[in-house]
RNA sequence: GGAGAGAUGUCCGAGUGGUCGAAGGAGACGGACUCGAAAUCCGUUGUACCGCUUGCGGUACCGAGGGUUCGAAUCCCUCUCUCUCCGCCA
């Protein structure tokens, strides 16, 4: 039999919803829908989506009385057939057993419905976006955020800095045009320099994160539909940014936030272990289609780069404190490189659905936009408990109560958007480029001269 | 890829279609004995959901899904995973 990607993932959804899965959808606690609903109406509203709030309380309340019902039918089903254990007289026997039938045949309709329902709800369900942060900026587009502080100088030129791009091509160090051709637009070779540069941002970075005490990975580059849909991605439909595996019901991975977070999926954390820091390298896929345009040139948006990303996951009361120090380790690694950033407070309306509260990071790079601007080199999310929830990843409580963890991610470096804000920030005008003091021990030489 | 074996609670492990949420053991926890410990003895010990709510009742879960049956851990089908052997391979 043929059992394909999309066949699972249908039956996913139409064979489990009477069960407890391992791995359920993403999604705020369904149970607090009524009590909190004026809150969720505004979360809403603040993050500018649009959902039907009182069609999923009446789906969850039809839901509740055929559960009931059901229930109640199975109860029947059960004490009837319990009757029938030991010696019977024929009619009795029979009669019990014509009664079994008609329940059996009752219990299947309403269990057809219930099915029906359920589906539904939790389908609408889970489009729910997480609660955000109080002090997370209200508003519906990426202009609406906070910039929280300005740390270091964009250097002065003497001279028109080139982008990257340009400097990549006449230092050999970055082939767009024989990428293109062997494997589509957006995608690159790096050659000479560049390569040790990027493994030595790498390992440069790696330790930094070692010193704070996270355990390195280098995670798979493909992940099961259901982690990245737990973890919060959409892995298919126009918009998607996700490469599906064709007959695999798998997807490349866009970013190791996806396996780190996966990586518990199902678990029941002892609550001394927390918290668990992880750092993990990946390749990072993503399609973007209908990217283009002057800001995603180069290698700012590309289909595959590498990324060292950071995830903990922690008890509920420490999360706060820890998207704190995930940032402050994106900024020790930002500033350590001598590159200026400003840290971004994202807006409501420009959180994804699993995150509470998210910061970015933006490098300032000179040859973007007109005499250089800044663009977003790192972001940290915390997810508080939604992916814990969506993932089934839980730590027992005091009162050796199951509690969903937090789970929070950030970006360590992602490789090819630091690698055009050094190009760019530490091009001399003969066309060599200095190497950051930082990384020199990591690369073996202070400047990548000039070619002519 | 080929051949075979298996999947049961925290772990090991039994289980003839009804008396099985599941024997037995280990572990853990509580208690007794002890100055203390070991040994011994007694008791407790899964998860999720639903309903009345300090407790109790119900439903579901024996790898997953489907089927047969009045009734399935047990019978049938499909899938997944694990182990052993062979082949291939960085």
């Amino acid at each position: 039999m043929r059992y394909d990607a999309a066949q699972r993932r249908v039956e996913f959804w139409r064979l489990r919803p009477c069960i407890i899965p391992t791995v359920r959808e993403e999604m705020i606690d369904l149970r607090e829908l009524k009590e909190r609903k004026e809150e969720i109406l505004a979360n809403i509203t603040a993050r500018n989506m649009k959902i039907d709030l009182d069609h999923i309380i009446e789906l969850q309340e039809q839901r509740s009385l055929l559960l009931q019902k059901s229930e109640a039918l199975r109860s029947s089903r059960n004490e009837n057939a319990a009757k029938m254990k030991g010696k019977l007289d024929q009619a009795t026997r029979t009669a019990l057993i014509e009664e079994g039938k008609a329940l059996k045949e009752e219990i299947a309709r309403v269990e057809a419905r219930l099915k029906e329902v359920e589906e539904e709800y939790l389908r609408l369900g889970r489009t729910i976006p997480n609660y955000a942060h109080p002090d997370a900026p209200l508003g519906t587009d990426e202009s609406d955020y906070t910039i929280l502080r300005h740390v270091g100088a964009p250097p002065a030129f003497s001279f028109k800095p080139k982008d990257h791009v340009e400097l990549g091509e006449a230092l050999d160090l970055i082939d767009f045009d024989t990428a293109t051709r062997v494997s589509g637009p957006k995608f690159y070779y790096l050659k000479r320099e560049a390569v040790i540069l990027q493994m030595a941002l790498e390992r440069y970075a790696l330790d930094i994160t070692l010193k704070k005490g996270f355990t390195p990975f280098i995670t798979p580059d493909i992940a099961r539909e259901e982690i990245l849909t737990g973890i919060g991605f959409n892995p298919r439909g126009e918009e998607s940014n996700i490469y599906t595996i064709e007959g695999m019901d798998a997807c490349l991975v866009g970013t190791a936030e996806i396996t780190l977070g996966g990586y518990y999926s199902g678990q029941i954390l002892d609550k001394s272990e927390l918290p668990i820091k992880m750092s993990g390298l990946s390749h990072c896929f993503r399609r973007e289609a209908g990217a283009s345009g002057q800001y995603s040139k180069g290698l700012y948006r590309v289909h595959q780069f590498s990324k060292l990303e950071l995830f903990i996951y922690c008890l509920p009361q420490d999360s706060e404190r820890y998207h704190a120090q995930l940032l402050a380790i994106e900024e020790e690694i930002f500033s350590g490189l001598g590159l200026a950033y400003r840290v971004v407070d994202t807006c409501t309306g420009d959180l994804g659905a699993p995150a509470y509260r998210k910061f970015d990071i933006e490098a300032w790079m000179p040859g973007r936009g007109d005499g250089g601007e800044y663009g977003e080199v790192t972001s940290t999310s915390n997810c508080t408990d939604y992916q814990a929830r969506a993932l089934s990843i839980r730590y027992k409580d005091d009162d050796g109560k199951n509690q969903f963890v937090h789970m929070l991610n950030g970006t360590a470096i992602a490789l090819s958007r630091a690698i055009v804000a050094i190009l760019e920030n530490y091009q001399n005008e003969d066309g060599s480029i200095t190497i950051p003091p930082a990384l020199v021990p990591y690369t073996g030489f202070d400047t990548i001269k000039a070619r002519g």
